[in-house]
Order: C-alpha cells, then sequence, then structure tokens
DNA sequence: CGTTGGCAAACGCCCGGTCGTTTCTGTCCG
DNA sequence: CGGACAGAAACGACCGGGCGTTTGCCAACG
C-alpha cells in the first residue's frame, strides 16, 4: 500500500474537527487521532494549528473570490440570471468543499491573526457586489425595490449562509433543486418588495437608511 | 455613592466580551477588568464561567421561546400577519438584548454542557413551528410554494439569524422600518416561490424533498 | 547508514478556579 | 467621640489541567 504524504487527510481531518467542535475547541490530539498519528506526529507535516486553518479556509475562499470575480465581469446578463448564477455557485461551494465551507463561514469576520484579514475583506467586497447587483436591477427597473439594497442583500447573505447550519450534500442534482428553490424565494423577495402586496401597504416607506454605511 | 451588586455589570460586560472575542477566547480577567475588578473578585459574585454564559443567554431565550408559545397560540391572524409579527419581534429581541441575542445565536445548536440542552431544544421547536406556519399558509392557499416548506423556513430563519453579522440597534422606529424591509422579502418570496416569475419556469419541480427530515 | 516518520515525554503558557489576606465601611458600645 | 468588631468585597498568589509546541529516541526502509 503506497504512503502519501498525510498532509491532505490532516487538513481534511482539520476541517471536520473545526466543524463539530469549533477551531478552539478541535485539539490537533483529535486531528492526529483521525488519520492514525498523535499529536506529536502531526508537527512532521503542519507548522501550526493556525497553518492548518488556513489550508482548510483556502480553498472554498479562493472558490468565492472566483465567483465574486465572475460576477463582477458579468455584464451582459440580467440582474436575475447574475443572482441565479450566484446562489447556485454558492450551494456549489457549500457542496464541493464540506465541511470547508462551513468552517470558512463559522469564522468569517472574526479572524484574529492577519494572515486572514484577506478573508474578511474579501467578505466585504462580497456583500458589496451584491449591494451594487441589487442597486443595478432597481435603476433598470428589473425590479423596485422600496427598501435599502443594503438590506435585501444582506437577507441574500443571511439566507445562504446560513445553510452551514442545516445543509448536507445530496447530488449535484438535489443540490441544484435546492439552489432554485432558494433563488425562488431570492428573487421573489425583491419582486414583491416593491409594495405589491397589501400586507406591506403603509409601512416600509423608508425616509432615513436602516443600515449604517460600514454595515 | 450607592454600591450595587455587581452581578448584573458583570453579566453585561460578559456578553460584551463573549460577543467580541467568543466565549472560549474570553477570559474572567478581561471580564473582570471591563467592571475594574480582578478575575478573583469576579468570583465573589459567579460561580463559573459557564454560569455567566447561562445568564447572559438566558434572558433573550426566554424572550424567543414566549414568541414561540405567541404563535403557536394565535390562529386567528393570517400567516402573513403571524410572520409579520414573528420578524418585527426578533428584530426587537436583537435590539432588545443586544449583545446577548447575538450571543445566543453564536452558540444556539453548538451547546455542550447539559444545563444548556433546553436551549438546543428550543430552537428545534422554533423551526418547526416555522415550518409548520409557512405549511398552513400552503394548505389554506394564502400562498402557493412550489418547494418545499422547510427550505422556506430555513431561508426565512437564515435570514433573521444572520442579522448577528450586521446589526445595530438604531431606536424603536428604524429597526421596526427594517424589520417590515425583511418582512416584505420574506413574504414576497414566499408568494413568489410559485412560479410567478419567468425566470423560474421550468426549474424548482422537487420530486424529492432536498431537505432532510433531520434538517 | 541516512532519511523518514512515528512515539513518548516534556515544556511552557494560558486560564479557570481557590483561598488566605487585606482594606474599607458602617455599627455598636463605652 | 472613639475604639472594637463584623461583614463585604477586592487583592494577588497559587494550583491544576489542557493543549500547542518541542525534543529525543527508535524502528523501518531503501
Amino acid at each position: 500500500m503506497p504512503r502519501p504524504s498525510r498532509w491532505p487527510d490532516l487538513v481534511h481531518a482539520a476541517g471536520e474537527e473545526f466543524r463539530e467542535r469549533g477551531y478552539d475547541n478541535a485539539t490537533l490530539e483529535s486531528i492526529g487521532a483521525r488519520v492514525g498519528i498523535l499529536k506529536g506526529s502531526v508537527y512532521n507535516y503542519v507548522g501550526s494549528k493556525e497553518e492548518l486553518l488556513l489550508a482548510v479556509v483556502e480553498q472554498p475562499a479562493r472558490a468565492l473570490l472566483a465567483e465574486l470575480d465572475r460576477l463582477r465581469a458579468d455584464t451582459g446578463s440580467s440582474v436575475a440570471m447574475r443572482l441565479r448564477e450566484l446562489v447556485h455557485t454558492q450551494v456549489r461551494i457549500f457542496a464541493d468543499y464540506y465541511p470547508a465551507a462551513f468552517v470558512y463561514l463559522q469564522h468569517v469576520g472574526r479572524f484574529r491573526s492577519p494572515a486572514f484579514a484577506q478573508f474578511d475583506d474579501m467578505d466585504k467586497d462580497y456583500i458589496a457586489a451584491i449591494e451594487s447587483l441589487l442597486a443595478e436591477g432597481v435603476r433598470t427597473g428589473e425590479f423596485s425595490l422600496a427598501g435599502e439594497p443594503a438590506v435585501a442583500a444582506r437577507a441574500i447573505v443571511g439566507m445562504l449562509d446560513w445553510m452551514q447550519h442545516w445543509f448536507t450534500p445530496h447530488g449535484e442534482e438535489a443540490d441544484a433543486r435546492l439552489a432554485d428553490q432558494l433563488f425562488a424565494l431570492a428573487l421573489g423577495g425583491l419582486h414583491a418588495a416593491g409594495g405589491v402586496h397589501g400586507v406591506t401597504k403603509g409601512i416600509g416607506r423608508t425616509a432615513a437608511p436602516v443600515v449604517p454605511p460600514g454595515g
């Protein structure tokens, strides 16, 4: 039996351990145990615990970054189609980088070390991009949003990012169906937020912005 | 100058510390420092660190539990109005119990100690209640949901619970406006998810459920 | 025989929790 | 008025365990 370097196994084991217990509660002993070695031996492959976290988080983060670039580059499709692409891609990332993507979400915005600052920045870029995407939809009249794009963007991001608490991959097809459902919910909310439905009549006339600029 | 017991101050300080650093990274020394005493003195008021977490999380949890009861008891109003009430109440809880409510959300579903098991149970009840609320809306024809109520419920919960990453209280009025926006987004998504909009045509015909029963 | 990679043990730090001691305050007597 | 006393509350040194990290040693292998 060939004995490949255990680095990838350790990263994978760390991802699962971080997801189940959280980075702080996960121990190198338990991570090592997953690949059948003791914690001291882990250091034959790993420089530090933080390096493991970085490795876990790196791949989904890069995938998300690529999606961000794609979203910004795409100016041809309608806003709805771009949003659909966004939702589908994010669900795909959850499935493909499971559970690493969940570890990323658990820690985003809370990274301490400067080595992770790029991820926090990326997160801000991501929400800003969605925000301006929605603003574009309003500007071009594709839908009419009574509220602020900042709120809608955060609602959509929340819907997607909260998936870490309930989503498990069920194959490409089922995951795509799920993405469709989420997309329909998101897009419908945008269309309806113009005040179509009677229940919202007379409310939501926003004078002052409700989300601070810093967000 | 009267010298009240420092228990409430300590709970408040702990709430802020837990929110900013996370429970694990927060130290009794830093919590004590916030009220001007050393960590040894903290134990004049506090039995353990976990007791502090319990105290922080208790009040917002009770408020949420009350909302859950209210939601279940209310069978007179329309599903939309009940959903509106739900959204408004949750935003109010965020504002009133800031930052304690955020600490609760950070830890919900991840509590280790049996003293916190009740909260995890409550969380499950909460999402189940929303799920059956949406199912009722479909049954009575108030809206037509092509997807599964389980998905829509989780999308709404995600939208609300993710607020921990961006919401800060801005006064009763502004917060209510924000709740209205969120409600409009949620309700619109439900109405539209029946397949009203052309973009969703031909997709989202769910044959197999996409969220496992255990969720 | 050198390299690889495993193990066991130890180190050092952090932090929750304990405890003997001090300091302050207010009250009760003489 | 003033000294004795009690209780509250703060201090700060210390303990013990957990865990990241280091180190020394040894077995297997080419």
